[in-house]
This record gives structure tokens, C-alpha cells and sequence, in this order.
DNA sequence: CGTTGCCTTGACTAGTTTCAAGATCAGTGG
DNA sequence: CCACTGATCTTGAAACTAGTCAAGGCAACG
């Protein structure tokens, strides 16, 4: 089929999967199964038994956690190429997250005894999705640091800089994040509230560094918000 | 060497190389040498280029990490049996922290190319150090939570449960951390400052739950602490 | 065209940090 | 063995950041 090819195409190119044998890559691919989200429903619940591992082929997903008391904060954003959902990778039977659609997205699953089989079989497999997750240890690491010495200006402009390297794409006068992100959204990027996020961009908007929107952000002025986010002091 | 077959003997056990084969884990430990890590010394430096990576056979390591601005975070204790410095497998070149001796110590260390090509060859290895690297992902995320959603007192509360639970040695009419822990320490765990720690602690001296100490501290009532830790609110 | 969801803003409050001073303890060298 | 010194810890008071409470505006959607 057609959209069949072309998925296959991109999704060999992904780093993930290079360097690993063709034939292996064909088997993998004819157990796949291709699925369609919409916009605003999850793929899976936090907590349910992690029977599928996942590729965010695309769209754009937030993965949230909801705490015991139910706070909610946003583990990351999904991209398009990136797995998710490989919870037996991180040695457990059930989705800590629940990742839900940013917009109307399309993903592959495959059941999970199958990434334990590859990655016994596929050395590089293995040590690839083993850097993948040593590089995510990483971001968590820089989070932490983040939330647990700057301020909470300083942490909004280092979220929204990391959504446009991530998403950011060219508008009239700036650059805009490609999906839709609430001022919620940010604050539970940053480990804030709603309104101290508002502020923030209100703030920002008065001084014609950004233009604020419904669910959407233009930024203007990119150097001044990395002027904010790497302020000593 | 008596003291090598001891060591030998302790390192077959850990979960990392569980499922190993024989010859090539007896490869893998004619590779590693010895090293002894005085009270207060680094093993290597944060931004150091990692050309070796690290097992801790005895002892206690704090791992740091300092920000730009020179703000400093604990990024995780290191306890008997764990690894560290293992750069390669998240993707780096250099040391992203540096590990400090909080005890006389002693580790093993290996040349990182050996890491790959012993994961290139035994799955197994690679698997595990994937799943050890996963649960570790697990802990940053726990962590970010907890940071973003809960108060100093919770954080703290946590910090201290989690302490007790890898290094807790009974003492009279309590439970002690086996090694020593400063206030300042604490405070770059939970993200806040030296002086709220000491407060919250005379606090709950005050209570009788604790009874602090120069670098330690012993926990009279773990269940108050747990109580603490969860409430909502 | 009303209802719902999202965003903004002001006033107030509270938890933490900052600043400052002093107490206490451990180790060191005379 | 004891005074000295540096590190660690405690505590008070002031300053402030960010959260909470509350109300209203605005835009999208059915």
C-alpha cells in the first residue's frame, strides 16, 4: 500500500532504528500496527498494563502524570520519530504516563515481547533505545536542576525555547510553536500555576518580546527570552 | 588474590550482570581495576571526558552536578553495587556530574569502549543496563513531580524516607542513615535551602519524630515522616 | 447567541529565601 | 591535653516570590 511505504520509509531513516539488518527492519515493520488518534484523546491510560510500545509517527502527544493528589504535571512532548510507551524498557508492566494528543496524530504499536526479542537479537537496537533513554535521564537531570535553582521566569522562557527548537516554526514576525500549548500547559512544563504563566507572558507581551494567543505563543524576540532563561542573579 | 575473589564473588550477584555468561564475565573483570576513593575526594570530575566507567563496591558517593551560576544539585546518592560514569550509554563524551566519596570508598573501573563492545556482544548486559537506566529515568520523574507539586516539608519528608530505605541501620530507638548526610546536602536534594532544611528539622526534633545531629540525623518515628510525605493538601 | 473553556488581572496570603548573628562541635597543632 | 579554627547548624527578622482567591473578559463552538 501507498501511506504504507511512505510510513516505512521515514520510520527506517529514524536513529533508533539505524544500523539494524534489513531483513530484521521488514519483520519488525509487517507487525506493526498503524493507528490514528484524534486530537485530545489519549493512546493509553497511566496505569494500565503495558501490553503495546509505541512510535509517534505524526502529530504531537503530551505524556502527563497525575501525583495521588491530583496534581498533574507534563513528563515531556512527544515528537514526531520518537518511541513512547516502552514501559517494559524501564522495567515495569505499566504505562507511567498517559500520553494524549496535542493534535489529530498517527502512531505505530507493536506488542512489546517483540522489543525484547529484537533487542536480544538486535545488539544495536538494544544499545540505541538504551541512549535514547540515557539521553531523556539527561533532560529529566537538566529539569531538576532547573526547577530546583532558577526561577520561575527563567523556567518558562527555557520551556517555550525548547518547544520552538523543538516545534517552532517561521510566522509574520516571529516564530510560533507548531501546536497548540495552553498557559497550563507551561505551567505544568515548569512546575507552576496557570496564572504566575500568564503573568509571566503578559509581561513579556508588554515589552513586545512575545505575542500571546489562545493556546498559542509568537515569539518575537528569541534572544531576549534566552537572555531571560541564562540570567545569572 | 583473596580480596579479588571476594570482590569477584559480590559482583557476580548484582542484577546487572545477572544472566551473563561465565567466560565472558570473567573476561569482563580481568579488564577492571581497583581503586580506592578517600572520604571527600571526586572519582572524576563533572565535564571530564569519560574514558572510564565505574562500579561501587563499598562505600557511599554523592553525585553533583553545578549549574552555570554555580548553584550546585545532588543528582543521586550512589550505594554498593551501583554503577556510575557510564557516559557512553547515555550518549555523551564527557561526565555530566561529578561523584564525590561521602565515606572511604572503593570502586572498579573499566575502559567505556568496553561497555560497548560487551553490550554489542551480550544482550543481556544490554538489557539490564537499559532497564537500570530506565528505573533511574523513573526516579527523576518521581522527582520532578515531587519538586513540582509538593512543599519542602513533603520533599524533604521524602528525601529522608528514601535515604533510610538504601542506607537505614538501626540505632538505639531509631533508624540512623549509615553515612554522613549535612543539611546542606538535604537542601540540594529537595531543591530548597540549607536553612528551611535545619528549620524543618528542629521542627520535628521539637515533636520528637527526629533527633538530629552534626551530618546525621536519627528518625524516631519513620511513620509520621510517611504520614508527612503523603499528605495531601 | 448562549455556553464553555481559556486567559487576564487585582488583592491578599503564605511559604521560602535572604540576610545576619551566634552557637556548637570536630579536628588540629601547640 | 587544651585552646584555636573552620565547618556545621540554629534561629530571628525582613523581604519577596509565587500561590491562592476572586472576578471578569474574550474567543470559539455548537
Amino acid at each position: 500500500m501507498a501511506t504504507e511505504t511512505i510510513i516505512k520509509t521515514l520510520v527506517r531513516k529514524l536513529p533508533v532504528f539505524s544500523g539494524m539488518e534489513e531483513a530484521a527492519f521488514n519483520q519488525l515493520m509487517s507487525h506493526g500496527t498503524q493507528r490514528i488518534v484524534p486530537k485530545n484523546s489519549a493512546v493509553f491510560q497511566q496505569g494500565e498494563e503495558a501490553d503495546l510500545f509505541y512510535l509517534l509517527v505524526q502529530g504531537r502527544l503530551k505524556v502527563t502524570q497525575v501525583t495521588a493528589d491530583g496534581q498533574q504535571i507534563i513528563v515531556r512532548v512527544v515528537n514526531p520519530g520518537d518511541l513512547f510507551g516502552f514501559a517494559m524498557a524501564l522495567g515495569r508492566k505499566d504505562y507511567p504516563g498517559t500520553p494524549v494528543a496535542l493534535v489529530d496524530s498517527s502512531v505505530l504499536a507493536w506488542p512489546m515481547e517483540m522489543m525484547s526479542d529484537f533487542m536480544a537479537r538486535n545488539p544495536t537496537l538494544a544499545v540505541n533505545t538504551m541512549q535514547m533513554i540515557g539521553s531523556r535521564l539527561d533532560a529529566a537531570h537538566s529539569r531538576i536542576r532547573e526547577i530546583s535553582t532558577q526561577e520561575v521566569e527563567q523556567r518558562v522562557a527555557h520551556a517555550i525555547i525548547r518547544l520552538i527548537s523543538e516545534a517552532g516554526v517561521k510566522d509574520e514576525g516571529g516564530i510560533r510553536i507548531d501546536f497548540p500549548v495552553s498557559r497550563q500547559d507551561i505551567a505544568e512544563l515548569t512546575g507552576t500555576t496557570l496564572h504566575t504563566v500568564s503573568r509571566i507572558i503578559s509581561h513579556w507581551q508588554g515589552k513586545g518580546w512575545v505575542e500571546g494567543g489562545r493556546k498559542s505563543l509568537l515569539v518575537r524576540d528569541l534572544h531576549r527570552l534566552q537572555q531571560i532563561a541564562d540570567s545569572d542573579i
